[in-house]
DNA sequence: TTGTACGCGTTATCAA
DNA sequence: TTGATAACGCGTACAA
């Protein structure tokens, strides 16, 4: 049996038909006889006929592919996410690529470029910690092409968003730490550029507030991505600030965290609590224990194609831009 | 500033040109004026033409793109080996489309069916647990589609493949614990049909017998994608086998294996050694603690893209099919 | 040195 | 009901 790529015009040659016709009766076009359908249907079955997408795209300008930018694919959340990107998209005949920022501003930009010149039809993305604005997807998006973002938003107003909601979440494991009679939280949290990072910290301290904890700044960090950063902090935080928890927002962080507390501090962690903002699947096994707040990643995923992919296909240009936000729950460990 | 599309077209009517002039002065073809291609390129890089990769495609019947099928990306083994792929493809102007199976033969069939009509230029894949042949593969590549194998490879011999030393890794293990005193140690590992189980296996194997210890089929137990099975073989295991290690070769399994023992047998563990054959970057976090047989992931991902994309950009047809066997590590926890 | 014409595979328009 | 032709954007053989 030979796979050779079979065209319209190989249909038409061999059913003595022109390729306007085997177009359009494989399409059920009104205009063709039953009959002829019926055998074009038949032969192009017989053998394996297949559109060539590459030529419908150059036809349509259209290649009923999306984007994907998201700082690490590992990392459970991103990886989650995409899978409900991935079963919206391909249901929908929909392809995806994926790429990876890791965390660059650079890499964004360039991935940016290289999904526009590849003509994919619309960009989901969620940003890396290091990009302060979004000019490089603002020149991009002015010009009519689709991008919808999750998790990690900006504040602009004018795009889709699908988000968790990243204060309640935060609050409500702060609550938990609280409630076990934890006084002195530290919050080691990413950049302060990301959205979910000033939402989380918001959520912390609402939980204080809330249970007449004074807010304490010096028990904030924020890191960037050298884990000497984190070390850093830790080591000042326990050194000077005498937390009893830790409420850590990134699995990156979390896992820098307790690299340094076991080597450093392992007589010091026994009576610590831990909280994270994590998909990690494995967070049950550590040791200290590591609760956390778990997104809904597969539904924000999906979420997001959808809304990109219902722009993509309605006609009129709705303007209305939509912010999805999704509820979080605790996986207490 | 606009980003329409700018086409040779465009150029060629701005400048006065004709197409085929402005194609070539871009491409620097000898033939042309340096006046002209100066022009030409003064000019497209003030617009910043980018050719249309789908008119390319179609022309060329090349995409420029690879399709890559794993079991599923949210596993440590299989990322890192993405971004081998990746940096190798996106260096030489590649693009990577990635699918995964989730350990599932239809939807193995399915990704090749939707890489290929997507016309993708090659396809690298390690095998769904559940593939017991390679049909599906043979026939596509019978016709001159070029496949490359990683990780999880057939034993066809008309592949190129790129593996770890998975029978090395496994001795090595299995040694380290029989050196530790271990002399009942369970061997949980995935289903029968992949190579990386049948390589594994013979390590531990040859580690007993070179340390003396009669190999016990009954300690080894093979385990297939639901929990149940693997919490059902333990529970066998504790009960009947007295193990007093576990060297468990995946993700998946050592995490279910945790997942029993920690809930069942909390008080019988204490003694007990585990290693595992996975790439989890936190496996120094669990407690038990977990040592792991760590794979060359990113390098094995990239041997594996180097391979497809040289053989896609070698004219002759080499009949020589490699096999790349490269070495792993212990991380002892 | 530059331009014209064609073809990649498809569909839409117009003609028959 | 069917067929011929043009067009999408590009590169190239051939013509000028």
């Amino acid at each position: 049996m030979k796979l050779e790529t079979v065209t319209l015009k190989d249909i038409a040659k061999a059913l003595n038909l022109s390729t306007s016709t085997v177009s359009r009766a494989l399409r059920d076009s009104y205009e063709i006889n039953e009959n002829t359908k019926k055998k074009v249907a038949e032969y192009a079955k017989k053998v394996r006929y297949v559109p060539n997408p590459i030529a419908l795209s150059l036809k349509d300008n259209k290649t009923k592919a999306i984007g994907v930018i998201v700082p690490e694919i590992a990392n459970n959340f991103f990886s989650q996410a995409i899978n409900g990107i991935e079963d919206e998209a391909y249901s929908r005949g929909y392809h995806v690529v994926i790429c990876q920022s890791h965390e660059s501003l650079e890499r964004e930009k360039e991935n940016f470029r290289h999904l526009f010149a590849r003509k994919v039809d619309g960009v989901l993305i969620s940003l890396s910690g290091t990009s302060k604005d979004i000019n490089h997807i603002l020149e991009y998006s002015e010009n009519d092409f689709s991008v919808v973002f999750f998790d990690r938003v900006p504040e602009n107003e004018s795009f889709h968003k699908v988000v968790a909601n990243n204060v309640a979440g935060a609050f409500n494991a702060t609550e938990y730490l609280i409630k076990q009679g934890k006084k002195r939280i530290a919050h080691i949290t990413s950049p302060q550029s990301l959205s979910i990072s000033q939402e989380r910290l918001e959520g912390y301290r609402k939980a204080l507030e809330t249970h007449g904890i004074v807010f304490d700044e010096s028990l904030v960090k924020y890191c960037g991505f050298d884990p000497e950063e984190a070390f850093l902090a830790i080591d000042n935080l326990i050194d000077s600030q005498n937390p009893d928890a830790f409420f850590i927002c990134s699995d990156r962080l979390a896992l820098n965290c307790y690299e340094v507390l076991q080597k450093r501090y392992e007589n010091k962690i026994n009576d610590m609590m831990f909280f994270g903002f994590t998909n990690l699947n494995v967070s049950h096994l550590f040791r200290p224990q590591l609760s956390t707040v778990v997104q809904p990643a597969y539904e924000m995923g999906m979420q997001a194609a959808k809304i990109l992919l219902d722009k993509l296909e309605s006609k009129k240009k709705n303007q209305e831009y939509e912010k999805i936000v999704l509820e979080t729950y605790l996986k207490i460990s």
